[in-house]
DNA sequence: ACTATTTGTTGGTTTGCACAACCTATCACG
DNA sequence: CGTGATAGGTTGTGCAAACCAACAAATAGT
C-alpha cells in the first residue's frame, strides 16, 4: 500500500484483528489474566471473554483458574501459552545448523546444533527436514506449523531467497521456496541481524521500548535492524538495518562490500580479540578477558586504547543513526555488548558525548540480553508472525508428521 | 503503544478508520470517481456509497455528476474536495514569515508572505492570527479549522514546542501552544525538512512510494525527513530525519553542533554559490548558473570540480542512510537538487557507485517537486492529519472568525 | 432498438462489539 | 464467622456497520 495513513478495514479485519492482538499480548507476556488483557486493549470484559474462548477453541492458549490470587475481588483466569503448536526455527551458519523447535511466547523447547562445514542449501533443506522431524517425534503431543530461517546474509523478504551470503558461499539461493517444498510448511527467511533485533525487541533488551535500533557484532562482521513505531523496518526490498555499512571514515580501511571505511571495516572482532591474546573465544570470554585486561593495566594501556579506539568508531555510526531515526533505544549484542561493557564509563560517556546531539540525550544503551538463543527465537518469531497475524486462519493440519522415520 | 503487532479494534474504529481512508484518497488524488474509491479500498459499493455520504453531509467533499463518460456502464460520480473548510500554514523564517490557507487536496488558496527581521515567537503568533483572519476574510465561503507550523529548528512532536531554532533564535519555545491560544484553533508544529518530506510525499515527488528518504538543502543546513511504509517517521523525541547530522568525514570541519564532518558541515550552499560568484541566488538561480557554469568549462573546471567534490560528501551520507533504510525512493530539495541536476551523469554514477550497495541498484533518486510551495503544503499536512484522522469528530464550530477587525 | 457492462440504490442479513444487569469469588473487618 | 466491598466473569440484548443480492440506471457497441 503506498503511502496511506490508514487502511480501510472490511467487516471480517475486526474479528481478525482483535484475536491476532490478543494472541500477541499472550505471545509476548506468556501468561497473564484476562482482567489484564481488558485492561491492555481497552476492549469490553465480554469481548474479550469471546475473543480468548476462541483462542481457547483453537488450541493456541490454556485458560487456568489457580489464580495468582492477588488482591480482593473475584480472581482473573490466567491465560497462558499452550505448547500444542509450535514453529520450527533454522539458523544455518559457518560451521553449524542450529535448529530448534519454539513454543509461543519465543521459549525454546528443543534443540539441536548439527556440525556441518559450509553447508550448501541441499545440506540444510535435508538436515533441517531430518531433524526437525526428530525433535517433533520427541513431543509427540505437539505439532509443527511453519518455519522460520535466519541467515547470515541479505535475504529478499518477499520470497525468502538469499541474495548473498559471503559467509555461506550462497548468491541467489531461493532457500524458503526449497524448505517450504521439503517441510511441507509454510517457510520464512530473513537477515539473523535482522531477526536478532526482532527476539530483543519481543522478549530481550527491547522489551517494551517503541523504537529500537539494534547492532550485533558477528565473526563476519556487523548486522543490525531496526523497530521503529513497533513495527519491524524491512525496507523496500528487504535489506534495511546494514548499520555494518554505515560510513564511519571515507579515508579508512577499503570493506568487503568495495566501499571505505564501512563501521564493520573499522569495529572488527579480530582487533579486541587480537588486543587479549585470544584466539576464538566466544562473545562471554571475550567480555570477560577485556574486562580483565582493562581492570589489570593503566588509563592508556593497549586493551584500553584499543577499547577507546573501537568505541569511538562506533559512536560515529551510532551518531548517524541516531540523527536520522532519533530511536529510543539501542541494543548492543556480540562483541560490540563487550566491547560497550568492557569500556570505562569515562570512555563511554566521552564517545557518547560527541555521538548524541542535544535531542538524543534520553537515548538508553542496553546489552543484548538473550544470548545464543537470540537468533533461533527471532527466526521462530518471523514463523510466529503469520499464524498470530490470522489465528482462526492457519490450516492447523498442514504440519510435519511427528513419526519420523 | 509499545511495540504491538496489532492494535485491537472497538467497534467505533471501524467507521472512523473507513471515512478516514476515505477522505485521506480524496485528498491526495483531489478528484474520482466512487468505483475508483471502491476499488482502491476494496470495501463494498454501497459502504462506500454510505461513507462518501457522511463525507458530503459534513462538507468535506462534493459529489458531481458531469462525468468523465470514458468507458461502457452506469458513470460514476466524481468525489472532489471542497473548499468549505481550509487550514492555515505558517511558515516563520529568519526574514519572512510565509502564510497560507490551504484546502483539502494540498492547494495553495491565498498566500502572504510578510516581510519580518528574525520575528519572535510572539511576533509570529501575532502576524499569523492578522493575517490569518485577512484571508479568511478574503473567502467568506470557507472556514479556518486548524493550523500546522513548519519551524526551521527541532520541534518536539508531541507539543510542538520549539527547542532550538538557531536560525531563528529560538531556545524552547511553546509555539504551538500560544499559537492555539491565540487563534483558537488546533495548532501542531514540526521541523520545516520533516514538513517538507510530507508533502514531496504526498504531492510531490515521493508519490506512489511507500518508503522514501528526503533530503533538502537549505541556507541554514541540511535537513530532512523520512517515511517508512507510508507512515511519517517521528522518532521518539520527534526529532528524527536529522541526516545534516549524519556523519561523513570525522576528520572534517566542526559543525555547529559540536561534532566534526557533518553532512551539513561539509555540503554547503556556499560553496556551490561562491564557485559561481554568486551572492544571494534562489535555487533556480543556482542550478542555472551551475549548469552554464559546469558547460562552460572543461571536465577539471573548478565549478565541476567543485561539483564533484561535494557530490562525493552527500554520496556518502546517502550510502550510510540507504544501508541503514534501504529505501524506495531518495528526493533531493533545495540546494542538493541544484546540486544534483547541475552534475554530470558521469559523476552522479561514479558518486552513487560506492555510496549504493548491489542490494538499492534500484532505488531512484528524485528532484523535489514542489518548489516554494512544499514548506507550505507540509505544514498544512500537519493540520489536515488531524483532520483526515477524525473527519467527523472535528468541531466544526471553533474556527477562526472571519470577519477581520 | 437491443444487449452487454458497469455502477448506483435499496432492503435485508450477519457479524461482532458494547452495555447493563446479574452472578461469583475473594478480601477485610468487626 | 458473617457481612460488605470489590473485582471480574456471564448472559442476553442492542446497535452499528459492512456485506450481499436483487434491481434500476446510464452508457457503448452492434
Amino acid at each position: 500500500m503506498p503511502n496511506t495513513r490508514s487502511t480501510p478495514l472490511d467487516a471480517n479485519i475486526v474479528r481478525r484483528r482483535n484475536l491476532s492482538a490478543v494472541l500477541d499480548l499472550v505471545h509476548r507476556q506468556r501468561r497473564l489474566t484476562r482482567a489484564d488483557l481488558t485492561r491492555a486493549l481497552g476492549l469490553n470484559r465480554s469481548t474479550i471473554g469471546d475473543l480468548v474462548a476462541v483462542l481457547v477453541a483453537h488450541g493456541w492458549v490454556d485458560e487456568r483458574d489457580d489464580a495468582p490470587r492477588s488482591g480482593v475481588g473475584r480472581p482473573s483466569p490466567l491465560v497462558m501459552t499452550r505448547n500444542q503448536w509450535l514453529v520450527a526455527a533454522i539458523n544455518p551458519e559457518l560451521d553449524v545448523i542450529d535448529i530448534a523447535l519454539v513454543s509461543l511466547g519465543g521459549e525454546i523447547i528443543d534443540r539441536r546444533r548439527i556440525p556441518a562445514d559450509q553447508p550448501s542449501v541441499v545440506d540444510v533443506v535435508s538436515i533441517a527436514a531430518r531433524v526437525i522431524a526428530e525433535l517433533a517425534a520427541l513431543h509427540p503431543e505437539a505439532r509443527v506449523l511453519a518455519a522460520g530461517v535466519a541467515v547470515p546474509g541479505l535475504v529478499r523478504r518477499s520470497d525468502g531467497c538469499v541474495r548473498l551470503a559471503p559467509r555461506l558461499g550462497w548468491r541467489d539461493e531461493p532457500l524458503a521456496t526449497r524448505l517450504t517444498a521439503a517441510l511441507g510448511i509454510p517457510v520464512s527467511a530473513a537477515n539473523d541481524a535482522h531477526l536478532g533485533s526482532r527476539a530483543e525487541l519481543g522478549f530481550g533488551a527491547g522489551q517494551g521500548a517503541a523504537s529500537v535500533l539494534y547492532l550485533n557484532g558477528g565473526a563476519s562482521g556487523i548486522g543490525g535492524g531496526l523497530v521503529i513505531d513497533g513495527r519491524p523496518v524491512d525496507g523496500a526490498g528487504g535489506y534495511a538495518g546494514e548499520i555494518g555499512h554505515v560510513s564511519v571514515d571515507p579515508h579508512g580501511e577499503l570493506c568487503a562490500c568495495g566501499a571505505h571505511g564501512c563501521l564493520e571495516a573499522l569495529v572488527r572482532r579480530g582487533a579486541l580479540t587480537a588486543a587479549v591474546g585470544l584466539s576464538h573465544p566466544d562473545d562471554d570470554e571475550l567480555e570477560a578477558a577485556l574486562l580483565a585486561a582493562a581492570a589489570s593495566e593503566g588509563e592508556d594501556g593497549p586493551v584500553r586504547t584499543t577499547l577507546r579506539e573501537q568505541l569511538g568508531w562506533l559512536s560515529i555510526a551510532l551518531r548517524s543513526a541516531v540523527n536520522l531515526l532519533n530511536p529510543e533505544r539501542i541494543v548492543l549484542g556480540g562483541h560490540l555488548a563487550a566491547l560497550w561493557r568492557a569500556s570505562s564509563n569515562d570512555d563511554r560517556a566521552a564517545a557518547l558525548a560527541e555521538a548524541l546531539p542535544v535531542t538524543a540525550t534520553d537515548v538508553r544503551i542496553e546489552v543484548a540480553a538473550l544470548g545464543s538463543q537470540r537468533l533461533l527465537i527471532g527466526a521462530a518469531e518471523l514463523a510466529w508472525d503469520r499464524i498470530i497475524a490470522d489465528p482462526t486462519g492457519v490450516p492447523l493440519e498442514s504440519m510435519v508428521s511427528d513419526s519420523a522415520s
